[in-house]
DNA sequence: CGAGGCCTTGACCGCGGTCAATGCCCGTGG
DNA sequence: CCACGGGCATTGACCGCGGTCAAGGCCTCG
Protein backbone atom coordinates (compact mmCIF):
# COMPACT_ATOMS: atom_id res chain seq x y z
CA UNK A 1 0.00 0.00 0.00
CA UNK A 2 2.78 2.27 0.97
CA UNK A 3 5.53 1.00 -1.18
CA UNK A 4 5.16 3.11 -3.97
CA UNK A 5 5.45 6.33 -1.84
CA UNK A 6 8.01 4.93 0.16
CA UNK A 7 9.89 4.52 -3.09
CA UNK A 8 9.64 7.69 -4.16
CA UNK A 9 10.84 9.86 -1.08
CA UNK A 10 13.68 7.19 -0.96
CA UNK A 11 14.34 8.35 -4.54
CA UNK A 12 14.43 11.71 -3.74
CA UNK A 13 15.60 12.65 0.18
CA UNK A 14 17.72 10.95 2.33
CA UNK A 15 15.22 9.77 5.38
CA UNK A 16 15.60 7.73 8.50
CA UNK A 17 13.15 5.38 9.34
CA UNK A 18 11.57 7.15 11.95
CA UNK A 19 11.09 10.49 9.76
CA UNK A 20 9.58 7.96 6.87
CA UNK A 21 6.92 6.64 8.93
CA UNK A 22 6.13 9.41 10.58
CA UNK A 23 5.45 10.96 7.43
CA UNK A 24 3.33 7.87 6.24
CA UNK A 25 1.58 8.26 9.01
CA UNK A 26 -0.39 11.16 7.99
CA UNK A 27 -1.49 9.45 4.75
CA UNK A 28 -4.77 7.12 3.65
CA UNK A 29 -5.76 4.55 1.76
CA UNK A 30 -8.14 5.61 -0.77
CA UNK A 31 -9.79 4.05 -3.56
CA UNK A 32 -12.27 4.77 -6.43
CA UNK A 33 -13.85 2.93 -9.66
CA UNK A 34 -13.78 3.95 -12.76
CA UNK A 35 -15.80 7.19 -13.91
CA UNK A 36 -15.85 8.35 -10.04
CA UNK A 37 -15.43 11.76 -9.51
CA UNK A 38 -12.69 12.70 -6.61
CA UNK A 39 -13.78 16.30 -7.35
CA UNK A 40 -16.22 17.60 -8.01
CA UNK A 41 -15.69 21.80 -9.29
CA UNK A 42 -17.53 23.93 -6.58
CA UNK A 43 -16.34 21.06 -3.65
CA UNK A 44 -13.74 21.79 -1.32
CA UNK A 45 -10.54 19.92 -2.14
CA UNK A 46 -9.97 18.62 0.85
CA UNK A 47 -6.85 16.11 -0.07
CA UNK A 48 -3.70 16.00 -1.80
CA UNK A 49 -3.41 12.59 -3.38
CA UNK A 50 -0.42 10.26 -4.17
CA UNK A 51 -1.63 8.28 -7.34
CA UNK A 52 -0.41 4.55 -6.30
CA UNK A 53 -2.36 3.13 -9.28
CA UNK A 54 -4.47 4.36 -11.71
CA UNK A 55 -5.47 7.43 -14.61
CA UNK A 56 -7.19 10.97 -13.04
CA UNK A 57 -8.37 13.44 -15.45
CA UNK A 58 -8.27 16.99 -14.16
CA UNK A 59 -10.94 19.15 -15.84
CA UNK A 60 -13.20 22.15 -16.36
CA UNK A 61 -16.27 22.25 -17.81
CA UNK A 62 -17.14 24.73 -21.33
CA UNK A 63 -19.73 26.55 -21.84
CA UNK A 64 -21.00 23.91 -23.55
CA UNK A 65 -21.05 21.11 -20.99
CA UNK A 66 -18.05 19.77 -22.51
CA UNK A 67 -15.17 18.36 -20.21
CA UNK A 68 -11.97 20.91 -20.83
CA UNK A 69 -9.01 18.65 -20.06
CA UNK A 70 -6.23 21.08 -17.21
CA UNK A 71 -3.98 17.90 -17.05
CA UNK A 72 -4.13 14.04 -16.53
CA UNK A 73 -2.09 12.86 -13.81
CA UNK A 74 -0.76 9.30 -13.70
CA UNK A 75 0.81 6.48 -10.78
CA UNK A 76 3.77 8.60 -9.12
CA UNK A 77 2.07 11.42 -9.66
CA UNK A 78 0.87 14.12 -6.94
CA UNK A 79 -2.88 15.53 -7.38
CA UNK A 80 -4.67 18.48 -6.01
CA UNK A 81 -6.49 20.99 -6.39
CA UNK A 82 -3.70 23.78 -5.04
CA UNK A 83 -5.82 26.72 -4.59
CA UNK A 84 -8.40 24.84 -3.43
CA UNK A 85 -6.66 22.71 -1.34
CA UNK A 86 -4.48 25.54 0.67
CA UNK A 87 -6.98 27.94 0.81
CA UNK A 88 -9.91 25.55 1.55
CA UNK A 89 -12.36 27.44 -1.15
CA UNK A 90 -14.64 26.01 -3.35
CA UNK A 91 -12.51 24.34 -6.66
CA UNK A 92 -12.96 24.88 -10.10
CA UNK A 93 -11.48 22.08 -11.98
CA UNK A 94 -13.03 18.12 -11.04
CA UNK A 95 -10.95 15.21 -10.89
CA UNK A 96 -12.27 11.97 -12.58
CA UNK A 97 -10.90 8.42 -12.62
CA UNK A 98 -10.52 7.20 -16.04
CA UNK A 99 -9.02 4.22 -14.32
CA UNK A 100 -10.08 2.34 -11.27
CA UNK A 101 -7.71 4.30 -8.72
CA UNK A 102 -5.41 3.43 -5.86
CA UNK A 103 -4.68 6.80 -3.56
CA UNK A 104 -2.98 7.83 -0.62
CA UNK A 105 -5.14 11.07 0.45
CA UNK A 106 -3.42 13.11 3.37
CA UNK A 107 -5.02 16.70 4.76
CA UNK A 108 -4.26 20.07 4.21
CA UNK A 109 -3.71 20.43 7.92
CA UNK A 110 -1.26 17.49 7.84
CA UNK A 111 0.27 17.92 4.22
CA UNK A 112 1.61 21.70 5.86
CA UNK A 113 2.43 20.29 9.62
CA UNK A 114 4.47 17.63 7.29
CA UNK A 115 5.97 20.47 5.54
CA UNK A 116 6.82 22.53 8.76
CA UNK A 117 8.06 20.02 10.72
CA UNK A 118 9.80 17.31 7.96
CA UNK A 119 12.85 19.31 6.29
CA UNK A 120 12.87 16.66 3.27
CA UNK A 121 8.63 16.55 2.81
CA UNK A 122 9.26 20.57 2.33
CA UNK A 123 12.11 19.62 -0.14
CA UNK A 124 9.96 17.36 -1.83
CA UNK A 125 7.22 19.84 -2.11
CA UNK A 126 9.32 22.50 -3.29
CA UNK A 127 10.29 20.32 -6.07
CA UNK A 128 6.96 19.29 -7.07
CA UNK A 129 5.90 22.85 -7.08
CA UNK A 130 9.21 23.70 -9.30
CA UNK A 131 8.27 20.66 -11.89
CA UNK A 132 4.66 21.13 -11.46
CA UNK A 133 4.93 24.99 -12.57
CA UNK A 134 7.73 24.51 -15.26
CA UNK A 135 5.19 21.59 -17.29
CA UNK A 136 2.42 24.67 -17.00
CA UNK A 137 4.46 26.96 -18.08
CA UNK A 138 4.98 25.03 -21.22
CA UNK A 139 1.74 23.90 -21.30
CA UNK A 140 0.83 27.62 -21.82
CA UNK A 141 3.34 28.24 -24.22
CA UNK A 142 1.90 25.68 -27.20
CA UNK A 143 -1.55 27.24 -26.57
CA UNK A 144 0.27 30.56 -27.45
CA UNK A 145 2.51 29.15 -30.06
CA UNK A 146 1.00 26.80 -31.70
CA UNK A 147 -2.07 25.94 -33.89
CA UNK A 148 -4.13 22.28 -33.55
CA UNK A 149 -1.35 20.88 -35.77
CA UNK A 150 1.57 21.85 -34.16
CA UNK A 151 0.18 20.53 -30.29
CA UNK A 152 -0.57 17.49 -31.96
CA UNK A 153 2.67 16.77 -33.35
CA UNK A 154 3.98 18.34 -30.02
CA UNK A 155 2.14 15.40 -28.14
CA UNK A 156 3.02 12.82 -30.49
CA UNK A 157 7.11 13.77 -30.15
CA UNK A 158 6.58 14.66 -26.07
CA UNK A 159 4.12 12.77 -24.53
CA UNK A 160 3.72 9.43 -27.00
CA UNK A 161 2.50 7.10 -23.99
CA UNK A 162 -0.76 9.46 -23.69
CA UNK A 163 -1.50 8.44 -27.30
CA UNK A 164 -1.50 4.50 -26.20
CA UNK A 165 -3.28 5.20 -22.40
CA UNK A 166 -5.82 7.87 -22.91
CA UNK A 167 -9.03 7.52 -25.63
CA UNK A 168 -9.32 10.16 -28.10
CA UNK A 169 -11.55 11.96 -27.11
CA UNK A 170 -9.61 12.35 -23.44
CA UNK A 171 -6.32 13.77 -25.72
CA UNK A 172 -8.75 16.10 -27.69
CA UNK A 173 -10.30 17.97 -24.95
CA UNK A 174 -6.39 18.22 -23.52
CA UNK A 175 -5.37 19.60 -26.86
CA UNK A 176 -8.30 22.11 -26.94
CA UNK A 177 -9.01 20.71 -30.19
CA UNK A 178 -12.30 17.92 -31.10
CA UNK A 179 -12.45 14.89 -31.17
CA UNK A 180 -12.95 14.84 -34.71
CA UNK A 181 -10.25 17.23 -35.69
CA UNK A 182 -7.72 14.70 -33.88
CA UNK A 183 -9.05 11.76 -35.67
CA UNK A 184 -8.41 13.75 -39.31
CA UNK A 185 -5.19 14.84 -38.28
CA UNK A 186 -3.58 11.54 -36.71
CA UNK A 187 -4.82 10.19 -40.40
CA UNK A 188 -2.94 12.63 -42.16
CA UNK A 189 0.46 11.80 -40.08
CA UNK B 1 16.93 50.95 -4.56
CA UNK B 2 16.37 48.11 -2.32
CA UNK B 3 13.27 49.56 -0.43
CA UNK B 4 10.59 47.99 -2.63
CA UNK B 5 12.38 44.57 -2.17
CA UNK B 6 12.58 45.76 1.68
CA UNK B 7 9.11 46.18 2.12
CA UNK B 8 8.28 42.91 -0.05
CA UNK B 9 10.24 40.82 2.27
CA UNK B 10 8.95 42.48 5.22
CA UNK B 11 5.20 42.27 4.11
CA UNK B 12 5.99 38.43 4.00
CA UNK B 13 7.79 37.16 6.65
CA UNK B 14 9.48 38.41 10.33
CA UNK B 15 13.26 39.15 9.48
CA UNK B 16 15.44 40.84 11.61
CA UNK B 17 17.97 43.74 10.72
CA UNK B 18 20.76 40.96 10.05
CA UNK B 19 18.98 38.44 8.43
CA UNK B 20 17.44 41.23 5.79
CA UNK B 21 20.70 42.70 4.74
CA UNK B 22 22.23 39.44 4.17
CA UNK B 23 19.41 38.32 1.60
CA UNK B 24 20.03 42.15 0.22
CA UNK B 25 23.14 41.22 -0.42
CA UNK B 26 22.93 39.21 -3.03
CA UNK B 27 21.04 41.41 -5.17
CA UNK B 28 22.45 44.11 -7.45
CA UNK B 29 21.20 46.47 -9.59
CA UNK B 30 20.18 46.29 -13.34
CA UNK B 31 18.63 48.38 -15.65
CA UNK B 32 17.01 47.98 -19.15
CA UNK B 33 15.81 50.74 -21.33
CA UNK B 34 12.45 50.20 -23.44
CA UNK B 35 12.67 47.31 -26.02
CA UNK B 36 15.75 45.78 -24.44
CA UNK B 37 16.32 42.20 -24.25
CA UNK B 38 16.80 40.95 -20.78
CA UNK B 39 17.11 37.25 -22.10
CA UNK B 40 16.90 35.75 -25.46
CA UNK B 41 15.85 32.41 -26.56
CA UNK B 42 18.78 29.92 -26.55
CA UNK B 43 20.59 31.64 -23.77
CA UNK B 44 20.72 30.46 -20.58
CA UNK B 45 19.00 32.61 -17.54
CA UNK B 46 21.26 33.52 -15.22
CA UNK B 47 19.33 35.74 -13.08
CA UNK B 48 16.42 35.86 -11.06
CA UNK B 49 14.82 39.03 -11.18
CA UNK B 50 12.83 41.33 -8.70
CA UNK B 51 11.39 43.96 -10.67
CA UNK B 52 11.52 47.38 -9.00
CA UNK B 53 10.17 49.10 -11.94
CA UNK B 54 8.81 48.66 -15.11
CA UNK B 55 6.98 46.12 -17.51
CA UNK B 56 8.01 42.75 -18.91
CA UNK B 57 6.79 40.42 -21.35
CA UNK B 58 7.91 36.96 -21.47
CA UNK B 59 7.15 35.40 -24.91
CA UNK B 60 7.73 33.11 -27.51
CA UNK B 61 8.09 32.55 -31.09
CA UNK B 62 5.76 30.89 -33.04
CA UNK B 63 6.43 29.82 -36.33
CA UNK B 64 5.68 32.98 -38.43
CA UNK B 65 8.16 34.74 -35.91
CA UNK B 66 5.94 36.56 -34.44
CA UNK B 67 6.16 37.20 -30.10
CA UNK B 68 3.49 35.00 -28.48
CA UNK B 69 3.34 36.55 -24.90
CA UNK B 70 3.45 34.06 -22.19
CA UNK B 71 2.85 36.06 -19.35
CA UNK B 72 4.12 40.17 -18.24
CA UNK B 73 5.62 41.28 -15.32
CA UNK B 74 5.65 44.69 -13.80
CA UNK B 75 6.88 46.05 -10.38
CA UNK B 76 6.67 44.05 -7.31
CA UNK B 77 7.19 40.99 -8.73
CA UNK B 78 10.18 38.50 -9.95
CA UNK B 79 10.99 37.34 -12.95
CA UNK B 80 13.25 34.65 -14.13
CA UNK B 81 12.33 30.83 -16.84
CA UNK B 82 13.02 28.47 -14.01
CA UNK B 83 13.59 25.55 -15.92
CA UNK B 84 16.40 27.48 -17.67
CA UNK B 85 17.31 29.32 -14.60
CA UNK B 86 17.64 25.90 -12.15
CA UNK B 87 19.60 23.71 -14.49
CA UNK B 88 21.50 26.39 -16.52
CA UNK B 89 20.55 25.27 -19.65
CA UNK B 90 19.20 26.91 -22.89
CA UNK B 91 15.76 29.28 -22.61
CA UNK B 92 12.98 28.48 -24.41
CA UNK B 93 11.68 32.12 -23.95
CA UNK B 94 12.56 35.56 -24.09
CA UNK B 95 11.91 38.42 -21.65
CA UNK B 96 11.89 41.96 -23.30
CA UNK B 97 11.53 45.42 -21.26
CA UNK B 98 8.08 46.81 -22.67
CA UNK B 99 8.79 50.01 -20.32
CA UNK B 100 12.31 51.51 -18.99
CA UNK B 101 13.32 49.03 -16.14
CA UNK B 102 14.95 48.71 -12.73
CA UNK B 103 15.54 45.66 -11.44
CA UNK B 104 17.44 43.67 -8.65
CA UNK B 105 19.36 40.32 -9.94
CA UNK B 106 20.50 37.18 -8.43
CA UNK B 107 22.53 34.39 -9.94
CA UNK B 108 20.86 30.82 -9.37
CA UNK B 109 23.99 29.83 -7.07
CA UNK B 110 23.33 32.77 -4.86
CA UNK B 111 19.36 32.19 -4.90
CA UNK B 112 19.09 28.62 -3.59
CA UNK B 113 21.80 29.41 -1.33
CA UNK B 114 19.68 31.62 0.35
CA UNK B 115 17.01 28.96 0.18
CA UNK B 116 18.85 26.84 2.29
CA UNK B 117 20.32 29.10 4.32
CA UNK B 118 17.30 31.50 5.40
CA UNK B 119 13.99 29.99 6.18
CA UNK B 120 12.57 32.70 5.41
CA UNK B 121 13.65 33.34 2.34
CA UNK B 122 12.72 29.81 1.30
CA UNK B 123 9.36 30.95 2.66
CA UNK B 124 8.84 33.40 -0.04
CA UNK B 125 9.62 31.27 -2.49
CA UNK B 126 7.95 28.53 -1.87
CA UNK B 127 4.38 31.31 -1.71
CA UNK B 128 5.60 32.43 -5.18
CA UNK B 129 5.78 29.36 -6.50
CA UNK B 130 2.34 28.04 -5.31
CA UNK B 131 0.44 31.10 -7.01
CA UNK B 132 2.78 31.20 -9.92
CA UNK B 133 1.70 27.72 -10.55
CA UNK B 134 -2.26 28.43 -9.87
CA UNK B 135 -1.88 31.62 -12.39
CA UNK B 136 -0.63 29.69 -14.81
CA UNK B 137 -2.97 26.55 -13.73
CA UNK B 138 -5.79 29.59 -14.57
CA UNK B 139 -4.21 30.28 -17.63
CA UNK B 140 -3.95 26.99 -19.00
CA UNK B 141 -7.56 26.61 -17.91
CA UNK B 142 -8.70 29.77 -20.06
CA UNK B 143 -7.04 28.16 -23.53
CA UNK B 144 -9.19 24.87 -22.74
CA UNK B 145 -12.56 26.01 -21.91
CA UNK B 146 -12.82 29.56 -23.45
CA UNK B 147 -12.84 30.59 -26.86
CA UNK B 148 -11.41 34.06 -27.92
CA UNK B 149 -14.20 36.22 -26.80
CA UNK B 150 -14.40 34.42 -23.66
CA UNK B 151 -11.22 34.85 -22.77
CA UNK B 152 -11.46 38.75 -23.70
CA UNK B 153 -13.98 39.31 -21.18
CA UNK B 154 -12.44 37.54 -18.73
CA UNK B 155 -9.37 39.32 -19.19
CA UNK B 156 -11.65 42.62 -18.84
CA UNK B 157 -12.95 41.72 -15.61
CA UNK B 158 -9.71 40.11 -14.14
CA UNK B 159 -7.11 41.96 -15.44
CA UNK B 160 -8.39 45.35 -16.35
CA UNK B 161 -5.29 46.68 -15.40
CA UNK B 162 -3.07 44.77 -18.23
CA UNK B 163 -5.70 47.14 -21.00
CA UNK B 164 -4.60 50.57 -19.91
CA UNK B 165 -1.03 50.11 -19.26
CA UNK B 166 0.13 47.46 -22.37
CA UNK B 167 -0.43 47.73 -26.58
CA UNK B 168 -3.67 45.75 -28.17
CA UNK B 169 -0.66 44.18 -29.70
CA UNK B 170 1.05 42.76 -26.54
CA UNK B 171 -2.78 41.75 -24.89
CA UNK B 172 -3.61 39.75 -28.00
CA UNK B 173 -0.98 37.98 -28.39
CA UNK B 174 -1.15 36.89 -24.42
CA UNK B 175 -4.70 36.26 -25.37
CA UNK B 176 -3.51 33.97 -27.86
CA UNK B 177 -5.71 36.18 -31.05
CA UNK B 178 -4.68 38.36 -33.60
CA UNK B 179 -4.56 42.12 -32.67
CA UNK B 180 -7.43 42.30 -35.71
CA UNK B 181 -9.90 40.50 -33.56
CA UNK B 182 -9.34 41.86 -30.34
CA UNK B 183 -9.67 45.49 -31.69
CA UNK B 184 -12.65 44.32 -33.26
CA UNK B 185 -13.51 42.98 -30.12
CA UNK B 186 -13.37 45.83 -27.96
CA UNK B 187 -16.01 48.13 -30.10
CA UNK B 188 -18.25 45.45 -29.87
CA UNK B 189 -18.86 45.76 -25.82
C1' DC C 1 9.14 66.81 -41.41
C1' DG C 2 9.39 61.95 -42.71
C1' DA C 3 9.63 57.07 -41.26
C1' DG C 4 7.99 53.53 -38.71
C1' DG C 5 4.88 51.29 -35.66
C1' DC C 6 0.31 50.67 -33.91
C1' DC C 7 -4.81 50.79 -34.16
C1' DT C 8 -8.84 50.29 -36.71
C1' DT C 9 -11.86 48.76 -40.40
C1' DG C 10 -13.14 46.15 -44.48
C1' DA C 11 -12.84 42.09 -47.58
C1' DC C 12 -11.72 37.56 -48.01
C1' DC C 13 -10.52 32.93 -46.73
C1' DG C 14 -9.23 28.78 -44.37
C1' DC C 15 -8.72 26.17 -40.14
C1' DG C 16 -11.11 23.79 -37.25
C1' DG C 17 -15.86 23.20 -35.05
C1' DT C 18 -20.54 21.27 -35.58
C1' DC C 19 -23.77 18.05 -37.14
C1' DA C 20 -24.91 13.68 -38.84
C1' DA C 21 -24.28 8.87 -40.42
C1' DT C 22 -21.88 4.62 -39.95
C1' DG C 23 -19.33 1.06 -37.81
C1' DC C 24 -16.86 -0.92 -33.96
C1' DC C 25 -16.21 -2.48 -29.36
C1' DC C 26 -17.81 -3.99 -25.14
C1' DG C 27 -20.67 -4.61 -21.16
C1' DT C 28 -25.24 -6.20 -19.79
C1' DG C 29 -29.20 -8.93 -19.64
C1' DG C 30 -32.62 -12.10 -21.82
C1' DC D 1 -25.01 -17.60 -26.61
C1' DC D 2 -26.72 -13.88 -28.92
C1' DA D 3 -29.41 -9.41 -28.88
C1' DC D 4 -29.31 -5.03 -27.62
C1' DG D 5 -27.67 -0.42 -26.30
C1' DG D 6 -24.36 3.08 -25.28
C1' DG D 7 -20.07 5.21 -25.98
C1' DC D 8 -16.27 6.14 -28.91
C1' DA D 9 -13.77 6.60 -33.50
C1' DT D 10 -14.04 7.79 -38.06
C1' DT D 11 -15.56 10.20 -42.18
C1' DG D 12 -18.16 13.50 -44.97
C1' DA D 13 -20.65 17.90 -45.60
C1' DC D 14 -21.20 22.29 -44.14
C1' DC D 15 -20.33 26.56 -41.75
C1' DG D 16 -18.62 30.18 -38.85
C1' DC D 17 -15.02 32.08 -35.91
C1' DG D 18 -11.13 34.18 -36.19
C1' DG D 19 -6.77 34.79 -39.09
C1' DT D 20 -4.69 37.17 -43.07
C1' DC D 21 -4.07 40.86 -46.10
C1' DA D 22 -4.51 45.53 -47.26
C1' DA D 23 -5.54 50.42 -46.72
C1' DG D 24 -5.91 54.64 -44.07
C1' DG D 25 -5.19 57.45 -40.00
C1' DC D 26 -2.76 58.60 -35.94
C1' DC D 27 1.12 59.09 -32.79
C1' DT D 28 5.95 59.10 -31.48
C1' DC D 29 10.46 59.88 -32.16
C1' DG D 30 14.54 60.89 -34.73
Amino acid sequence: MFQRLTDYIRARVEADDESLAFVLSHFKPVKARRGELLLNFGDVCRYCYFTNKGAIQIFYLDKNGDEATRDFVFEGTWVTELSSFIHQKPAKESFKALEPLELLAISRDNFFKLVEAVPQFAHIYQKNLELSYTRSVERIGSFVSMDAEQRVRWLYENQPHLLTRLSNKAIASYLGISPETLSRMKARL
